[in-house]
Parts: C-alpha cells; sequence; structure tokens
DNA sequence: CAAACAAATTGACTTTAATCAAGGTTTTAT
DNA sequence: ATAAAACCTTGATTAAAGTCAATTTGTTTG
C-alpha cells in the first residue's frame, strides 16, 4: 500500500503532487508470508525497503546456528542491510517476516535518483541515518552497561509495543539472553 | 593543526580554495591534556569535533559508578554526541583525553552553513555517519553473538592499533567485561 | 632516584547466565 | 477436531564471568 508510504513522507515533509508521483514510480510491493525471506545471508542488498504492514525481524546465525536478532522492524519503519547496500558486499545477516508483511523497495539507483532530485527527500533520509545511528550507540551501551534483567527491562520501557508482538524467545534473541533466561527474569518480576 | 584536517578532506572530496578556506575559518582549535573533559555527563554537545592528534574516549557511568566506554577515536577521526546534539538534549555520556590531544571544533550553525554550502561536504558527512551506523550494527551483533574471548579476539584483528595503544583496563571496558577476566583471557590465548 | 600512584595479575570464592532435559501450553495446519 | 509443531516454563547441573583481596609490575613526577 504505498498510501501508507505517502502518510509517513507527508508527515514529515513537504511534497509536490509531481514529486510525490516520482516516487509512487519507483516503488515495487513486496508481500511477504510468515517466516519468508526478504534477504538471506549471502545475498547482495540492492534495496531500500520501507514497511507498510507487518512485522520483520533482522539477524545472524553463528556457526553453533544460534539466531541472534539485530533488528525488529514494523509498520512506518526502514529495513535492510545498509552495510551490503553501501559496499555491494554480500550480507552476513538474514532478513524474515515474523508476520504476513508489506514492504516497499526502492532499487539503489532509483533511491539515489529521488535524493538527488528531491533535496527535503534527502535530508529525511540522513535524519533517519543518524536517527538510526544514535539508536544504535545507546542500545551497545546497554548491552555493555547492564544485567540480563535490566536489559529486558529497558526494552519493556522502550519498545513494550515489539516485545509484546514477537515471540518471547526472539525477545531473548535480540537481548543476547536465551529463552530459559529471559522466562526466569520474567517470573521474576512478576513477583516484584 | 588544521593541516592535518585538511589533508583529511582533500583525500576524500574535491575542494577549491575558497572552499577550504571556508572551512578553516570555522575551525577552533582545542588542545586537551590527558584526562581533560571534552565533554561530561548532563553538557549539552554542541560541534562537530575532528581529532588532529591524540586519542579520546566516550564513556557512560551508571549508579554504581562504573565506567562504560562507548567508543574509542584517535586521529583523523570524528567524535561527539550525536544525540545531544541533534535533540539540544543533554549528554548521557562523558568525554575524554586518553592522551594529549588536539581536536578541531566547528559549532553546529557553522558546519551546517558547511554541508548547505559544499555540497560534496556535505555527502561525506553522510557517508561518514552512515559508516558509523554500520559499524554500531556490527558490534551489536558482536556483543549479542559472541563470548568474552571472541569478543576480544575480534577486538584485537580489526583494531589492534587501538587496543595497543589505549590500558587495557579501558580495552575491557569498552568490550564489557572486567578487567580481570580480560587479563585472564589474554594469559589464555598466549598459551595457545 | 625514590615515593606515590596507577595498572595488571593472580587466587579464592560468588553470582549470573547457559546448557540439558522434561513437561506443559498454545498455535498451526490438515 | 486433532495431530503435529512451536513455544514457554521449570528443575538440575555446568560453565562463564564477576567480585573481593592481595601482590606484582609499571609509570609518573616531585
Amino acid at each position: 500500500m504505498f498510501e501508507v508510504f505517502a502518510k509517513y513522507l507527508l508527515n514529515q515533509i513537504q511534497l509536490s503532487d509531481e514529486e510525490l508521483e516520482m516516487i509512487r514510480e519507483v516503488t515495487v510491493v513486496r508481500k511477504l508470508r510468515k517466516n519468508q525471506y526478504l534477504l538471506q545471508e549471502g545475498d547482495i542488498w540492492r534495496f531500500n525497503a520501507f514497511i507498510t504492514k507487518g512485522c520483520l525481524r533482522t539477524y545472524s546465525v553463528n556457526d553453533k546456528s544460534n539466531e541472534h536478532i539485530i533488528n525488529f522492524a514494523i509498520e512506518n519503519w526502514w529495513i535492510g542491510d545498509r552495510e551490503s547496500l553501501l559496499n555491494g558486499t554480500p550480507s552476513r545477516f538474514n532478513i524474515d517476516a515474523i508476520e504476513d508483511s508489506e514492504v516497499l523497495l526502492i532499487s539503489k539507483d532509483n533511491f539515489a535518483m529521488l535524493t538527488k532530485s528531491i533535496p527535503q527527500f534527502q535530508d529525511l533520509v540522513n535524519l533517519i541515518i543518524e536517527r538510526s545511528f544514535v539508536a544504535s550507540q545507546n542500545r551497545i551501551n546497554s548491552s555493555i552497561s547492564h544485567s540480563a534483567e535490566e536489559k529486558y527491562k529497558n526494552f519493556m520501557e522502550k519498545q513494550a509495543h515489539i516485545a509484546l508482538r514477537v515471540p518471547q524467545h526472539m525477545v531473548a534473541s535480540y537481548l543476547g539472553i536465551t529463552p530459559e533466561t529471559l522466562s526466569r527474569i520474567r517470573k521474576q518480576t512478576l513477583k516484584k
């Protein structure tokens, strides 16, 4: 649904009808069933992707085949592997749908055309990347300075809507702890 | 030393003499003795800062007054609190000099003027922020999926020049482990 | 140069979280 | 509706890392 994207954009920047049309022309809708991949490790990611519906996760898989979730993303948020996109290198991550979802894709070239011809769109993109960086820094801070319980509380305070929407073992994976540990933490915190 | 900055810039983008002069005019040199603060928690960070000499760290301090290092930064790299700069909010971090250092400061307003009047400078800044974001994502991945030993090895492989330049207890702090644990890990890995 | 300080190491012990295994519970698909 | 999966919980045990305390090594600086 391009309408969701248009609303998101117009909420943050001014766009003429022509500019909005220019954007619409280069977006491709991709529907994903639950569990379906948007990106698999080893592939090169060549898009910018905006979620109009559903919930996805970005995760890595290590040698012992444990999954580690780097990020969740839901409606009105962007997703993709910026490292692969920026450098043209194979991705170390997987992205798949946690729910039936819908994503708008804009190829790298088309996206560059848009940012070049629509300055306020470029500004918005810059702002989003900068905010993403800030969020990452805060997550790093949390991960090196908090206990498992503190990380969970923190996540519940700041992103309860996601914590309640995805399976609990994925929350554990995102926090870097085991599902058993998370279950015990929850039991503890309920008592309090 | 503005020369270091000029060299860094010219290495990556084309700049006319006038553009370079425009940049020079708004940079302020700040010398820092070892242990001196560039930013203290609670202050608002209002600059973009480029390091021409030395080594600094960004860290947080928790309730138990443990320090946790978010980042190291050396010559030819940028430093600051982007969250505070972006939102005008008090910083949760401290930045201080690990060695006698020299930093070039450009105020937020002057920096905005530069990015506006020098498009290739804007592009460079965007690229740097994007790369920083990618680096953060990879560090998050490492922190949730690796053991203490793996994190240390990883850091040594990718940033040995920093690992060897700063005190060992700061490396521990950066990795989110105690100095004792790091000491033991090093003893182990020497045997192998 | 020596005293004072800061950093690193080591040992003994405790705490936290991971692992392994078994049962319940809920969800999904036929 | 029911069987199969997936998910969550719980207990027992093990492993990893933290804490506390003492000692050694290394670095500043008066």
